[in-house]
DNA sequence: CCAATACATCGTTTTATCGCGATATGTTTA
DNA sequence: TAAACATATCGCGATAAAACGATGTATTGG
């Protein structure tokens, strides 16, 4: 048995999350539940690529997989993954405002 | 000019997260701020990894760099920082007590 | 049951990341 | 100003990750 620690999983979601590709298809999912055939032509990505980066997610515990006739579905499994994605934005725009800031600041003291 | 978009911003933020030692820095950091040569000691690393480790996490804009005559003293620059990983934490905490019900659906399924 | 559809997986190439020792840089102390 | 100290950076080998086309595997419609 894979002994799961919460330092690791820590780790394995943040990983998950650190593709600029897998952020888009959660944007994607968002939207609710999809198929992977409406997914990939979502994505100007070859459809290996897609599929790997969903099965990516889905081994890390962010999404859900369900199988239906010959379609595979797939969703957000927790949602609580877009507070996180908040959580990210509200930092990343913390820095942006800091060097608007700075801006501001060197435009004065040239005046 | 290095255009700042907020995409951007959160994978370099995710992506300087994905890393056990740096995820211990920033545990470590949480105390205060430290010289680096109080950091070293306290992680079975080379000074040269630890350093690199630190200058990843101050690119990112997570950690502040103050120089203080020999000394280099790093600290949380936002400690949103926290919020986030208590977040991660989160769904990682969410992922184990599901294995854990999963286990007692199965223990119970046997009976 | 054969062809088509929907995905996953494999094999390869390219690119990035980690870790380390060695070396360079800058600062202070003697 | 030379030695010591504190830290950053370089260069490299090893490992991992990303992308893609090709191939494999189910499932279903005809």
């Amino acid at each position: 048995m894979s002994q799961k620690s919460v330092s690791d999983l820590r780790i394995k979601i943040l990983s998950a999350l650190s593709d600029p590709t897998r952020l888009e298809l959660l944007e994607y999912l968002a939207g609710g539940e999809r198929c992977v055939c409406e997914i990939i032509p979502a994505f100007s990505r070859s459809q290996s690529t897609i599929s790997k980066h969903l099965n990516i997610l889905h081994e890390n515990g962010i999404l859900d997989r369900r199988i239906d006739g010959k379609r595979t579905l797939y969703r957000i499994k927790n949602p609580r993954i877009f507070n996180l994605l908040k959580e990210v934005d509200a930092i990343a725009l913390d820095q942006i405002s800091e060097l608007t800031n700075a801006g501001k600041i060197l435009e004065a003291s040239i005046k």
